[in-house]
DNA sequence: GGCCATGCTGACCAGATGATCAATAAGCTT
DNA sequence: AAGCTTATTGATCATCTGGTCAGCATGGCC
């Protein structure tokens, strides 16, 4: 019924908030059809997860929404199980199986299926919120970043050293070389490395400088390919 | 000297609390000096943050080196005292001078220089208490990642830059182009992932292999140089 | 306009956790 | 061996935080 101070809920820690100045009166109790309040919820757990870790408090999360951290235990059965959503929908919903068709055209060079499938994938991979959690995951609970690197090294790196004998010639289906792996780790990693940049030590990247930028991208795909030459003259030979 | 039931000491707190089963022996009260104690304390606290983040509980830490955690304020004043200094002692303290020496060396050629730095930073930095508490502080609080990364910006990168510029034949001296600046991140990057991969994501590295492997740093070092030919023909013609 | 299923909230609980302090006892000095 | 300094501890506090529950009130339906 009456207004009142969002305040009064935390005497102490409101990451913004300066007392005295915040007569943010609360908006009228609002019912939402289930279905959207959950979005809202997950949506919010998203950006709120990946910004202050698994740590953060449901209580700050449900009120930078506008609701009580009762309602979520409406939504959700418990924290974990709100947290696990968000992983599922961050990092695996993610994966984009056209990348394995992409990757499997031999209709394609080499080097251009290469720069094509990494512009792709760190404009889609390479969120704040999926760079983030992934790390956070990674340092806590590995459960995610667990099946997330499974699934890579399944699905995406015997494709790319596939196609990087491609290139330099050579149709060996043996296990990659600790040397090769590593190489194309360099590649990966160099990639991934901008996300961490970015969004883990907050830097500008250059200005406006975007992570897929096609050039940057190509520069270091080639400078992969060019390296990989050396690996093997030309491949087992015909 | 004595073992002694922990509850012994005081029958009144819990009157009943079956004594005859606890007998976890608890050692006899130590006096350290206080360097000691402190050293001790700072260790303890470097791996369990590394491994829990700063969230980690200080009973928790304190309990892993056999003392209360009010032993730990009697020597920090908050726990946050107590990690700026893990902060301190694990990321600032790592630097090496002399790496700044070997890259203004001009009698060592530039491959071979840039493989020997590369080799002993990775030694001396990726460890697993520095990534991981960078890469926490880095999700958090930024403080010690902006200065760590201020210090490569100005001591190290441009020496590096200056470096692959002169393997090219250039002697310019301006600011790097976007371009130069993410071929080195690349490389940077594709080191530093190596770091990521073991000790965050918890990954074998093919088994025994090092992060510092010689090889493995050649084969980056000579893959960045190379590609960093493709930057300018040769350099402001003379 | 009034009914009512249920979205939503306030009050509350229990265990955890940073911090404080008086009391205790190791180890050094004499 | 006694004394004294102070390293170390147990008890206690205030608050935080995941989780529960009875009851309020909103928006669709008649």
């Amino acid at each position: 019924m009456v207004d009142m101070l969002v305040n009064s809920l935390h005497p102490r820690t409101n990451p913004e908030a300066s007392p005295a100045l915040v007569v943010q009166s609360r908006l009228p109790r609002r019912r939402l059809p289930v279905a959207e309040r959950e979005r809202q919820i997950v949506t919010a757990a998203i950006s709120y997860f990946a910004e202050h870790g698994f740590a953060a408090q449901l209580r700050d999360l449900a009120s930078a929404i506008g609701v009580t951290h009762t309602l979520v235990y409406h939504y959700f059965p418990t924290k974990q199980a709100l947290v696990d959503r968000v992983y599922l929908e961050v990092i695996a919903g993610r994966w984009k199986p056209e990348w394995e068709k992409l990757l499997d055209d031999s209709a394609i060079a080499v080097p251009e299926k290469l720069v094509q499938f990494y512009g792709d994938y760190a404009r889609t991979v390479l969120t704040r919120e999926f760079v983030r959690i992934l790390v956070f995951s990674g340092l806590t609970d590995r459960s995610i970043t667990d099946r997330f690197f499974n699934m890579l090294s399944e699905r995406l790196f015997p494709r790319l050293i596939r196609e990087t004998r491609r290139f330099r010639g050579s149709r060996s289906r043996a296990k990659p070389s600790a040397r090769e792996h590593e190489l194309l780790m360099g590649l990966h990693g160099g990639v991934f490395y901008g996300g961490l940049r970015r969004f883990v030590y907050d830097h500008d990247i250059g200005g406006k400088q975007a992570l897929d930028d096609e050039s940057l991208i190509t520069d270091r795909v080639y400078s992969y390919l060019n390296a990989s030459r050396s690996l093997a003259p030309a491949g087992p030979a015909p």
